[in-house]
DNA sequence: GCGATCTTCATGCGTTTGCATCTACCTTAA
DNA sequence: TTAAGGTAGATGCAAACGCATGAAGATCGC
């Protein structure tokens, strides 16, 4: 691999990490979560994705949480009658966590809001063709992130 | 603005955000962070960008984290060697931050081994063409999250 | 079928974070 | 010059986090 492809890697990411931090915090500021955290919301959003019941350790792939913290996280949500934490039938290790009614509820009330201002941003900053370019991207950097170290180690094997 | 179109900021958005917590959980299992936290590291690479010392809301302004939380983070900094709190002389307020040469060298050890995953991750999953292209919506993604209200006012009054 | 190992989630504990607030300093204007 | 308001950073404190570890069920090999 030529240093300058390595070059261009490091400042592609840079300038996603870069767009990440600069829009998070402007979303944090807006004054439309109410009493959840973002990483409450994005939790609830996650479920809300999913039609059947999620395991912790799924929902912890999508979130950028440790594992006890999530376990934690979920407790506080169930307590406030957000979720519900029921035994797996198919594993006596796991749960299965599912939205409750009041959950979904507020879920669709702040995804709602929220929604309007990642759109506002998004659409003033990139044209369509960008956005989709975007998506494209992240898909594969996403697919990348997820594969396992032996994995990758058969991918670079290949080239 | 179409239905549509915020519906594809929204997916870009979400597909941004997955790439990230999917890239940054494979780049956290990395051993090659010694003593530093991510977030730690974050703030030494920071200042190792620049040549003049930066002031602790410069900082804030890249670092996903709170002032106070900003403000104690380099105390350890600090209190470890690495970076040194100068007051400011043309500000009776506020404080100046340099890098240490140790905190220089350590930023660099790491710094080096970081942008070799990060290098390996990238390249595999996109080409040089979409690492142009990720850079360039990066930055016009940050520059949207950092305008201010005002100016976003501004920007959406000429639509 | 049974011990060894792995996986899933929970818990103890020290550390770090965010919110609210405080102090100190700068800026503006009358 | 000085009072009013704004900004930079520090600090008290409760909440949340990560690491190490534990308990309990699943899975694999012999």
């Amino acid at each position: 691999m030529t240093r300058s492809r390595s070059r261009r890697a490091n400042e592609a990411w840079e300038s996603l990490l870069t767009a990440h931090a600069s829009l998070m915090k402007r979303f944090a500021a807006e004054p439309i979560w109410g009493e959840l955290s973002m990483r409450e919301y994005d939790v609830l959003y996650t479920l809300s994705k999913h039609d059947e019941p999620l395991r912790l350790f799924e929902l912890g792939r999508g979130v950028l949480l440790s594992q006890p913290a999530l376990s934690r996280l979920v407790d506080r949500l169930a307590e406030r009658g957000l979720l519900e934490r029921i035994p797996d039938p198919e594993d006596g290790r796991g749960v299965r966590l599912a939205l409750t009614e009041a959950g979904r509820e507020r879920q669709r009330r702040v995804g709602g809001r929220h929604a309007v201002g990642v759109a506002r941003a998004v659409t003033a900053a990139l044209t369509d063709e960008e956005m989709a370019q975007l998506e494209a991207i992240g898909r594969k950097l996403a697919a990348q992130g997820a594969a396992t170290p032996a994995q990758r180690n058969r991918q670079e094997a290949v080239l």
